[in-house]
DNA sequence: CAAACCGGAATTTTT
DNA sequence: TTCCGGTTTG
């Protein structure tokens, strides 16, 4: 337990006290904010709400803040508390923090949730509930615990799928609500809480909490010990929260008892000053319990009179924010927040039309290949989509074409198989009562021990209450012996490893568990084997960064900054369960950035394409029944629209492979909201066919980029598209970009053709009539020479 | 124990 | 269509 009368936080009692601050406004500090960002930066100690539209300058101002309130003695290092929801953005803050100030950032409390919420926990364990070496399930580890979990209640999954009953655990959690505070309405929610309460015990059982738990468990940590409460309230005099409006129940809860909240709604003048920064209109994860309503309740709760706003956008040209303001107007839930910018208009945006998913992923590569010609580096360069499904489709055109490109999300590197097995073990050296991380590898690699001999395992350590580590010998037979073996295994490598530096430790696990030598067997277990070398650099370079020592053996208590003593190991495993690493090495760094609007949410790209701009798609089918589902789509595409500087394409296709059969789309009603004079159609406007005054598809048409040069392809859509393989209709072959002929509503061109034989099908954009879809079977279609 | 086979599901994701 | 997980088969 740290002690309770820390110096802590505030420079009077630390005696530290510095200079009186300059305060005067040409504080170097604060050259160049902006007169909203000035205000919150030097906002007095009080709460406060920034509503921080996108590109504002967000982090700065974040940053800005803690480096003015230290640099002006207004509190200590102790004294602040950074919350942020992703390790990067955290990281973000401290590399900014330190160029600005020389600190000493170990003191410092800036991190994720659940980054700080473990510090919390690893400190004051006891109090909690928790051995000492409690560790970290992560999604996966969740999972494989509640089918275990499933199996020995002997619920099958058709009854209950695991997933579902994780899911019902982890969203009880983020409301902050145990198994005893849920009321069973019918029988099937009955037995889902008495699976949660088996879960809890298991957890708790074998010394292991999931994501949701290092929250809720904190936040009951801080509810249920006074004295731990007063002292963190006492010593967090300035709290600052990033992207708010993601936050949910609990997160709010938990931020409320450290500013000072004795009971609901009830805050106790304990002096200290929120600062929750946030976007409103940035709200896009509802679906994994984000709240956006939590910042209406900042507002009340915290007696906020005005929020800060901040609208002047520091990224985009401006029909791009045109754009985004006229499109997300469209909410009706709102604080109300309209981006501005000094950069000039920039050009309209670009809206194409296309036949098909294939079509669409040519015509950009096409366009990306005319961007990079013109001098637009790759990586700034990003193409989104709503479902990563839709990806494959312009990997499959970029490859093709020979463009480099990265496509983000997949597996992290924590995450991969070979990786978490090399991590079990070693989470079995630290605490052996960790049953997932045994079941994972007591036959990896085979060593012949069955599934039979599992289940007896099971059954036997079920019956005795105990780990299954602590159950072997209860086995008889071949299988038993097998078992114990194995577990004497691990008492070797446990005590070979103890006076081993970190990397050494994992190096010697690697072997002695024959992970290596399983993989060297293995015909693809080549690149397996490079992640397993690079675990092991991860730990050398994780024991460098985090100052363990270069020659601290491998169980030595080292201090953290709190006056804790964790192993590195235990530090090591920690890291790799709260920072799952990077989404994969990257290949070749000047590439073009693939991934879906989720991910894109917080970057910049000089040029972006949305594409698969379509009903059912963007917005998706499956949010139309959410509560608030397409506002929440109508804020992902304002997400997406705010991510270019200059240059922003909308793309949609009429016909999509879905699921292995061709759809049938419109376009997203979102083109709709769009303020028409921003746009450039590239290709025929839709409902006006080609009736109307000809705007073309050409580079004369488009709009003058004042920035850039402009350059780019202006290509004829369906005619420039690859063709397709021809369908013969009555003898005559129809082909993409063909003129042809009907009888009844004369000239047109050939947009699209899909299916075959009798089901063949031809998108045909008549002069007169407009868009049509004919079955070639029927319709008398001629070619036009 | 691995390969082969079948059926079902297929937004979005960080910790 | 593709991917995953589960089961069956060699």
């Amino acid at each position: 337990m740290p002690r309770m009368n820390d110096a802590l936080a505030w420079p009077q009692e630390g005696g530290d006290a510095r200079a009186a601050p300059a305060l005067s406004p040409d504080h170097p500090l604060l050259r160049g904010l902006n007169p909203e960002q000035l205000a919150a930066v030097t906002l007095p100690p009080r709460h406060a709400l920034v509503l921080a539209g996108a590109g504002s300058g967000k982090t700065r101002v974040l940053t800005t803040r803690i480096a003015w309130l230290l640099a002006t003695g207004q509190v200590g290092p102790g004294g602040v508390l950074a919350v942020t929801f992703t390790n990067k953005a955290a990281r973000e803050m401290l590399t900014r923090l330190t160029a600005m100030l020389p600190l000493n950032v170990r003191g410092m409390w800036i991190g994720t949730f659940h980054g700080l919420c473990h510090r919390l926990l690893r400190a004051h364990h006891a109090s909690a509930g928790l051995p000492a070496t409690f560790q970290i399930l992560d999604t996966q580890d969740q999972l494989s615990a509640v089918k275990r979990l499933l199996k020995a209640a002997g619920v099958d999954e058709e009854r209950l799928a695991s997933k579902e009953l994780q899911a019902f655990i982890n969203h009880a959690k983020e409301d902050g609500l145990r198994p005893h505070d849920l009321v069973p309405r019918d029988p099937h929610t009955r037995l889902k809480i008495e699976l949660y309460q088996r879960y809890e015990e298991q957890c708790q059982r074998e010394g292991v909490v999931d994501f949701g738990e290092l929250m809720l468990r904190s936040y009951e940590l801080l509810r249920d010990h006074r004295p731990l409460r007063e002292h963190y309230q006492r010593r967090f005099r300035h709290i600052l929260i990033d992207e708010f409006q993601d936050t949910n129940r609990l997160q709010y809860a938990w931020l409320k008892l450290l500013a000072g909240e004795v009971e609901d709604g009830r805050f106790l003048p304990c002096g200290n000053a929120v600062m929750a920064v946030g976007d409103d209109d940035q709200s896009i994860y509802a679906f994994r319990g984000a709240r956006v309503g939590n910042m209406a309740d900042f507002v009340r709760e915290f007696g906020i009179e005005a929020p800060i706003k901040l609208e002047q956008n520091y990224r985009s040209v401006g029909h791009v924010l045109r754009a985004a303001n006229h499109l997300i107007e469209h909410n009706r839930q709102r604080l109300g927040k309209r981006l501005r910018t000094e950069r000039g208009d920039g050009e309209p945006l670009r809206v194409v039309e296309l036949a098909s998913d294939f079509e669409e992923a040519q015509w950009v590569v096409e366009e990306i290949r005319q961007l990079l010609r013109d001098g637009v580096p790759a990586h700034e360069i990003a193409v989104l989509y709503r479902s990563n499904a839709q990806s494959r489709a312009l990997e499959g055109a970029l490859f093709q074409a020979g463009v480099p490109y990265r496509v983000w999300g997949g597996l992290r590197f924590f995450e991969r198989a070979e990786v978490k097995h090399a991590l079990a073990y070693l989470r079995l050296l630290d605490n052996p009562r960790d049953d997932t991380s045994f079941l994972r590898v007591v036959n990896f690699p085979p060593r012949g021990i069955g599934a039979r001999t599992v289940e007896q395992l099971q059954q036997a350590a079920r019956e005795a209450g105990c780990a299954l580590a602590d159950a072997v010998t209860l086995v008889g037979g071949r299988g038993g012996a097998a078992l114990t073996a194995f577990v004497a295994q691990l008492d070797v490598m446990r005590e070979r490893g103890a006076g081993l530096a970190l990397a050494d430790l994992v190096r010697t696990v690697l072997d002695d568990s024959g992970l290596l030598a399983h993989y060297r067997g293995e015909r693809d277990g080549a690149e397996r084997i490079e992640n397993l070398e690079e675990l092991v650099a991860a730990a050398h370079a994780f024991v460098q960064q985090e100052g363990f020592g270069r020659d601290a053996p491998g169980a030595a208590p080292v201090a953290d900054a709190d006056g804790e003593t964790t192993s590195p190991l235990a530090a090591f495993l920690t890291h790799a369960a709260l920072e799952s690493g990077d989404h994969q090495a990257q290949a070749g760094q000047e590439a073009v950035q693939l991934m879906t609007v989720h991910a894109a949410k917080g970057l910049e790209f000089d040029a972006v394409f949305i594409t698969g701009l379509e009903e059912g798609l963007f917005p998706h089918e499956n949010s139309l029944t959410a509560h608030d589902g397409l506002e929440e789509e109508r804020r992902l595409m304002y997400v997406a629209i705010t991510r270019a500087r200059q240059r922003l394409y909308l793309t949609w296709a009429q016909t999509r492979m879905f699921h292995g059969s061709t759809r049938y789309h419109i376009p997203s009603r979102f083109l709709d909201e769009l303020p028409a004079d921003s746009l450039q159609w590239l290709s025929p406007p839709r409902g006006r066919g080609w009736g109307a005054p000809q705007p073309a598809w050409g580079r004369s048409a488009l709009g003058q980029d004042d920035v850039r040069p402009a350059g780019l392809a202006g290509l004829p859509p369906a005619a420039a598209a690859a063709p397709q393989a021809p369908v013969s209709a009555a003898g005559a072959a129809i082909r993409t970009g063909m003129a042809v002929f009907h009888p009844k509503f004369g000239e047109g061109q050939v947009l699209a053709v899909e299916g075959r034989g009798a089901d063949a099908r031809a998108h045909v954009h008549f002069r007169r009539h407009g868009p049509k879809w004919l079955a070639l079977a029927v319709a008398r279609l001629t070619p036009v020479e």
